[in-house]
DNA sequence: TTTAGTAAATGACTATAAGTCATAAAAAGA
DNA sequence: TCTTTTTATGACTTATAGTCATTTACTAAA
């Protein structure tokens, strides 16, 4: 019968909702400072009733988070379809995290969360699993990508390609982090542009994994 | 006359005694789980007397930090000061670091609160100036080294040292964080040794970096 | 249409913890 | 010893996450 199919859909829109009131909220206040009242209020229910959904702050952060993660999931699945020479998409692949920074930047700062574990005090198994799988998707979109390379004999093969891509994440995540919070500080008063450092620190970082051969054929990848 | 030193050097005394103790519960339970009535407790102090030394919770969580961060300064200090060449001390503070990391993970930590703007929202200003200087000491070691490098001609001249220092500071960061967090993690399930990841990754960019007539000098640096 | 049963929603409540303040204790000075 | 200043505190206020008994809305059978 369709009415509990009915529900179950209402409920899931619900849950949607919940998730864009939360995420107003989330946004223009952070974790700590956002009250379930707020966050209640903004969604048209009653405080008790956002329990009734998720179960803790954490959880609804995490869901929110989660949305976020899907859109970054989607970009990174549309710059890798463009049928260009891998190199181009690892460089795509830069790029369009990059991308993601300057547009979805809100989500960006509540990616914070994830690497404070301090702040994971109410966290349910179950979202934490969630989070887990929508994370590790993304991982292996890159990673995949980074195999290709050592396949085509584009990336040398003695390199790990879990290995080349946390080295290439963790690079790039360190200086939009910079630019999140200190590029005008960088820019005024030291005179560095950081979305030069990224994109040539990147730039490094992948030539120097690039096989000679590589180095030939892609001579504009080469700093 | 000599009571109110006494009464001063006892009223620094009280402020470290009161650190110390912030610093048990910090390191064991993080900002947001660790109460003031514990610190307290800790320091057998009121809590109200806690409030007479630091403005909030947050202050006092910087002043622990503060402490953390002069000792990783004394500590790069340390290694700037053995009289090998330029690059080698490069190579050098990139491992004071993993050093400080290794041995304080505590105060490693805690730097996280820096990085979310959205927990600071009891910070006075004192503390935040005071921060930001010793803070400015330790960038102001890095990039006078890589400046030094680029007098010296074994940094490329085209190189902005900030630019360098922020490069190579980012990255490193970034990959202790995930050795912070996940170490076990990439290490059983990815078969991945996050410690030769920043080691490498660093040589990269150093490389990457390096003048031509260096990479002759030093071929022991080139990966 | 009525009624019984189920699911969804809520307002009032509890517990916890940051921060305040009037007052007390201790120390210094006269 | 008495007064003033400094240091310390316990009781209080306020804010907010999370709970729970009760109400409201909905569904289905009589």
């Amino acid at each position: 019968m369709g009415i509990n199919e009915r529900k179950e859909r209402e409920k899931e829109q619900r849950r949607e909702e919940i998730i864009s009131a939360a995420e107003k909220i989330f946004f223009d206040k952070g974790l700590q400072a956002a009250t379930m009242d707020e966050i209640a209020e903004a969604a048209e229910l009653g405080k008790s009733t956002l329990y009734l959904y998720y179960r803790s702050k954490e959880d609804l952060y995490l869901a929110v988070l989660i949305r976020g993660s899907q859109i970054m999931y989607k970009m990174f699945s549309k710059a890798l379809s463009t049928g260009e020479p891998t190199l181009k998409l690892i460089a795509n692949l830069g790029e369009a995290y990059y991308d993601y920074f300057k547009e979805y930047r809100n989500y960006f700062r509540m990616f914070y969360f994830f690497e404070n574990p301090q702040l994971h005090t109410q966290v349910s198994e179950e979202m934490q699993a969630n989070c887990a799988e929508q994370n590790g998707r993304i991982w292996q979109l890159i990673i995949n990508l980074i195999q290709r390379g050592i396949d085509e004999g584009v990336i040398q093969k003695n390199l790990n390609p879990k290995q080349v891509a946390i080295m290439l994440w963790s690079n790039s995540n360190g200086l939009m982090r910079q630019i999140d919070r200190k590029d005008d500080y960088w820019k005024e008063r030291m005179g560095v542009d950081l979305e030069a450092v990224l994109r040539q620190s990147n730039a490094l970082l992948v030539e120097g994994m690039m096989t000679e051969k590589a180095k030939e054929e892609y001579p504009s990848m080469v700093v």
